[in-house]
RNA sequence: GGGCCCGUAGCUCAGUUGGUUAGAGCGCUACUCUGAUAAAGUAGAGGUCGGAUGUUCGAGUCAUCCCGGGCCCA
């Protein structure tokens, strides 16, 4: 058995995509991720839901963020013994998918794609779709995150959108659907009104400079005394002129101050307090009177076109409350087919709307002088004509935030159409409720964004007047004489009704069903569905119910795992996934669709600007991918305050990603090779071995206990930041103190029980700890334990059970103290200029209750590299006594006399009392509300461990025998550089030849031993060779050394 | 205009129920150490805790207002 090696020989430097990639393959060859669900088969249930990107645009960092975070608290729950099924879903319908595949086919519009054929047009999307599922999968792959893409879900699936029109019909039979001409966001470019929130999108919101005009409507009508005999008038403001055509009222504010004026034989009413705005237009004005806004209301005016002159109740002042004078004139033109407050205004004061635009944004022929021109074009005409007849006495140029499409980028308009809507506001006071429930992280999000975003909820148009997504299952009969309208809610229903099973629901095959209308008894009126599909999001909020085909499969497995244990998303899906599941949940079920969710942040680059294809402002992912590896730029994203929901800069250069390589999985990978490095030498096997007595050994184990501890608690709480924020700490212990510490108890014999201890309490850490840090660093741990044991993955582990390891707080505890005490030491060198070579007579440990100290002495000195430890625990030579009032205390009590208090104890004016009390001016302090510190004396060297109230000294002094032991060490040095720089093997022996002064031969006549045994020197000669070179070995000494190997 | 988040060292961020001299990591500089480590140790420089007012014996922390940034809404 001797000269086995049981490890495998690595390298000393980490290349972590080669790792990598040998890893993903293995897991590929080796079904790793299904083994781990297998693993799992029957256990309990963590559900997590997958948000389904647009499988027709490529993945990017935020992306990966996400994904990364999917992956973590699957894999951390599967560990905890949970199954936890990772469906990849795609977000196939929409208008993101019909605008990509109308750019493919290189048309536009809803008159193109008639032309074309519906059923082409879908037939195209449906491929489309999908077209970048492949780099999906492999970009997906590539982060090491595990999903199930065989059992996928689309939601262009006939099972889904089954349960898409089911849900419908839920909503139906409560009477949460209604239909309705309603003013809203219209995009020209896609001809479909879109939800509220879609105008809320990421970029939707941009700067836009519009002309905004102000107008004179002419009176004819009023009660109010004019004062004179001139034409008066209304001077209202607008920044959408191609609405004025449509203007059927003008609104004003109550309680707003207006004011007569009059100019050039005219008259003007316009708000008291914005007039100095018109200062240029209106020079020379001459005050006529001050009017209220109510008395305003009634007052008949000119209508400023012809157009819809007829129109009942129009043309007059009415009151609005929404009015005000930030802008404009306080008085507001009003075309309730393009606003939203203009129609709620208008309605209630019986004004029926007018929308003379056509479905691309082009004015209709009731407007004769602009007919078939795009309403934005329409603006410069429009005005130029109104100046032409004096009507207009302002113009300028308005820069505002204007919303625009999301998919097409158009600035959208508003514009009244009919569309079915969820009533939403119905039940948001439930949504509010039901969201308690629920557990957001950070937590601000459950009563900031999302609460309050749920507070203000608004009705939710639920249709497109589009083509590729689910149809929106009413019939409806095409004679109004006759009316019924038939919901359907299953493939069942509409088979009993139609004689037919469909076996597609998108249009144009859905649209082919048509039944007589059995209301009308001359049978000669049909029913037709109507023409709309769904919102993609009402498609997406549907996901929890329909990626399981309920309620026609899986009834029961659903209603006993809804709500979701876990989702995540980026910030911003508080406007979208997350609120669609929220109505849907809330409407359909009365439940939150989720019990934890993890908003994140956005991804920028150094400037804060938003990442994006068209600025190339970040690193490609696949640079980060062959430079860093995947475990870089997962450990980058997850340390990081991102996952707080605060924003994160990503470099060009990839810096934060390096850094996450050298701080954390460099120092892991040196900790493993050292171990590899030094089994094999010794021919060592090592072995789980929790029961070491070895003081290192046991704190090894302790801090893997606190490390696993740290994670678990934290990833239980879906923290996984402050996760990985606990992990730098532990590989400090080990790497700089555990196994510097015990170095040497690697290279004794491996029969030797010590040196056996090191080596199974090494291996027991890496095992454990490559098992907790799994799901944060899942390729590099794989690595790791892997080569350590003849597993086949370490995600197939269970999680580490704390129980088998040492439990001892108070010790750990101690060893944290020894290595302050190392470092104060340390501290004293450095201020002496001392190197740590060179040995030091002795160091003193003064303070409270500290023999313990003395079971760990040998850490000190050897640390330290002093020859002797002294533990005392009364030395006033080194210290002196210092109070602290304890402010908590006595604040309160000696309110304003703290100051003088404290100044008295600065300056040692106190006493302590037989009885533990203090006497300290005037007063009689109580044991409890003073603290003793020790404070070193001036002059000394020593440094203090404050929180321990600790103070360490050490002797500076350096006798003759010290420094030959200083010099011996540096020779030992010397050699040890020179057998690096010749690529030695450790175990090779070698001839050195040292000369120098006499002192360097009086250290070797007195060193001989310890240096050759340290260096494998079979033989030291004191001479010069021609070899030999000069080396500077301390600043007062220097040697010629050569070495040969044997 | 409103809501949410944020403002602490050059950078990224901690900072407990308010408590005495505000911390960590990175970066920088110097020195040191090394039978694993392109690693590590020790130290140094670097802060009007965005500003103001208030509450309090005492404010980075609480309150109010203001300024600046981000996100969202009107």
């Amino acid at each position: 058995m001797k000269n086995k090696k049981y490890y495998p020989e690595i390298e000393s430097s980490v290349s972590l995509p080669d790792i990598e990639e040998r890893i993903l393959n293995k897991w590929a060859k080796e079904n790793t991720f299904s083994e781990s669900l297998k693993k799992r088969e029957g256990s309990s249930e963590f559900v997590f839901y997958d948000g389904p990107p647009f499988a027709n645009g490529l993945p990017h960092y935020g992306h990966l963020l996400t994904g990364f975070v999917k992956d973590i608290i699957p894999r951390f729950q599967t560990m905890k013994g949970n199954k936890v099924d990772r469906r990849f879903g795609w977000d196939c319908h929409g208008l993101p998918a019909e605008m990509e595949s109308e750019k493919e086919l290189g048309i536009s519009g809803r008159r193109q794609i008639q032309s074309l054929g519906v059923e082409n047009f879908n037939n195209h999307c449906r491929e489309s779709v999908m077209k970048y599922t492949k780099e999906w999968e492999k970009s997906v792959g590539r982060q090491a995150r595990w999903v199930d893409f065989k059992n996928d879900y689309k939601t262009m699936d006939l099972d889904y959108m089954e349960s898409v029109i089911w849900a419908f019909k839920q909503l139906w039979d409560k009477g949460l659907v209604y239909e309705k001409d309603r003013v809203m966001p219209y995009s020209w470019k896609a001809e479909t009104p879109l939800s509220n929130f879609e105008t809320r999108l990421d970029d939707s919101y941009r700067e836009r400079k519009d002309p905004a005009v102000t107008v004179k409507f002419e009176i004819l009508e009023t009660d109010i005394n004019l004062k004179n005999k001139n034409k008066t008038f209304l001077l209202a403001w607008t920044t959408t002129p191609w609405t004025l055509p449509s203007n059927l009222a003008c609104a004003v504010g109550n309680n707003i101050d207006y004011e007569v004026i009059s100019l050039n034989k005219e008259n003007y009413i316009i708000a008291k307090n914005i007039l100095e705005n018109f200062n240029e237009e209106l020079k020379g004005y001459e005050k006529i009177s001050e009017i209220k806004g109510k008395d305003l209301v009634g007052i008949i005016y000119k209508p400023m076109f012809s157009y819809f002159k007829e129109n009942k109740n129009s043309f007059r002042v009415l009151e609005a409350d929404f009015v005000n004078t930030d802008e404009g004139t306080g008085i507001v033109h009003m075309a309730p087919g393009f606003g939203e407050d203009d129609q709620m205004v208008c309605e209630k004061n019986n004004i029926k709307l007018v929308c003379p635009v056509d479905d691309q944004g082009k004015f209709t022929k009731e407007i004769t002088d602009f007919e078939g021109i795009n309403v934005f074009d329409a603006n410069e005409k429009i005005i130029s004509y109104l100046k032409e007849k004096n009507i207009i006495i302002k113009k300028e140029s308005y820069l505002h935030n204007y919303p625009h499409s999301w998919i097409t980028d158009e600035p959208l308009i508003y514009k009244s159409v009919n569309s079915w809507y969820v009533n939403v506001s119905s039940f948001k006071k439930r949504m509010v409720e039901l969201n308690q429930e629920i557990n957001w992280v950070p937590a601000h999000i459950k009563d900031g964004t999302f609460g309050k975003w749920l507070e203000g909820a608004r009705d939710w148009s639920i249709s497109r007047n589009r083509f590729w997504g689910s149809p929106i299952p009413v019939w409806r009969s095409d004679d109004p004489t006759y009316p019924r309208i038939d919901v359907y809610g299953s493939l069942d229903e509409l088979e009993k009704d139609f004689g037919e099973r469909p076996k597609d629901l998108h249009r144009p095959h859905i649209d082919k069903l048509t039944r007589v209308n059995p209301d009308d008894p001359t049978g000669k009126s049909i029913m037709r569905r109507v023409p709309e599909v769904f919102d993609c999001w009402f498609e997406s909020g549907s996901m929890p119910f329909a990626q399981v085909h309920y309620p026609f499969e899986n009834k029961s497995w659903f209603e006993s795992h809804f709500p979701a244990d876990f989702i995540v998303e980026y910030i911003g899906q508080t406007r979208g996934w997350f609120y669609t599941m929220m109505v849907l949940s809330t409407a359909i079920f009365d439940k939150p669709p989720f019990k934890n969710s993890i908003s994140h942040g956005i991804v920028l680059d150094t400037k804060g600007v938003k990442l994006s294809k068209k600025l190339r402002n970040y690193p490609e992912p696949e640079k980060v991918w062959n430079k860093y590896g995947a475990d870089s730029l997962r450990w980058f994203f997850c340390a990081s305050s991102i996952l707080k929901g605060q924003n994160l800069q990503i470099d060009m250069e990839g810096k934060g990603i390096a850094d996450a390589q050298r701080l954390i999985i460099t120092p892991l990978w040196n900790s493993f090779y050292f171990f590899c490095l030094y089994a094999n030498a010794e021919n060592i096997s090592a072995k789980e071995n929790y029961a070491s007595d070895n003081p290192l050994d046991k704190y090894a184990l302790l801090k893997t206990k606190e490390l696993i501890e740290n994670i678990n608690e934290h990833l239980s709480n879906y923290d996984i930041a402050s996760a990985c924020q606990s992990v730098p700490n532990f590989i400090d212990a080990i790497n700089n103190w555990y196994i510097r510490r015990s170095r040497p108890r690697f290279w004794k014999h491996a029969d030797n029980n010590d040196s056996k201890n090191a080596y199974d309490t090494l291996y027991t850490v890496l095992i454990n700890l490559t098992k907790a840090l799994s799901p944060l660093l899942p390729l590099i741990s794989e690595e790791i334990y892997t080569k350590l044991t003849s597993d086949k993955s370490v995600h197939l582990n269970d999680w580490p059970d704390t129980k088998v390891f040492p439990s001892d707080e108070d010790f750990l505890k101690k060893m944290d103290i020894v290595r302050d005490i190392a470092s104060a030491g340390l501290a004293i060198r450095k201020s002496n200029n001392i190197r740590v070579r060179q040995p030091l007579k002795e160091i003193t440990i003064a303070g409270d209750k500290i023999e313990w100290i003395k079971d760990f002495e040998n850490y000190i000195t050897e640390e330290v590299n002093t020859k002797k430890i002294i533990v005392d625990e009364n030395s006033d030579l080194l210290y002196r006594n210092k109070i602290k009032i304890n402010l908590k205390k006595l604040g309160p009590k000696l309110g304003k006399n703290i100051g003088k208090f404290m100044e008295a104890a600065n300056n040692f004016q106190w006493e302590i009392n037989s009885d533990k009390t203090l006497s300290i001016l005037d007063e009689k302090l109580q044991e409890d509300e003073y603290f003793i510190e020790k404070e070193s004396l001036p002059g000394t060297e020593t440094r203090e461990i404050p929180e321990e109230n600790i103070v360490v000294s050490l002797n500076i002094d350096i006798d003759k025998d010290l420094e030959i032991e200083g010099i011996a060490r540096d020779i030992l040095r010397a050699i040890q550089s020179k057998r690096k720089e010749l690529d030695l093997d450790i175990s090779d022996k070698i001839i050195v030849n040292i000369f120098g002064e006499q002192i360097i031969k009086d250290t070797l006549d007195k060193f001989e031993n310890y240096i050759s045994s340290n260096s494998l020197a079979e033989t030291i000669i004191f001479s010069k060779t021609k070899n030999s070179e000069e080396i500077k070995i301390s600043d007062s000494y220097k040697l010629d050394l050569s070495i040969n190997k044997i």
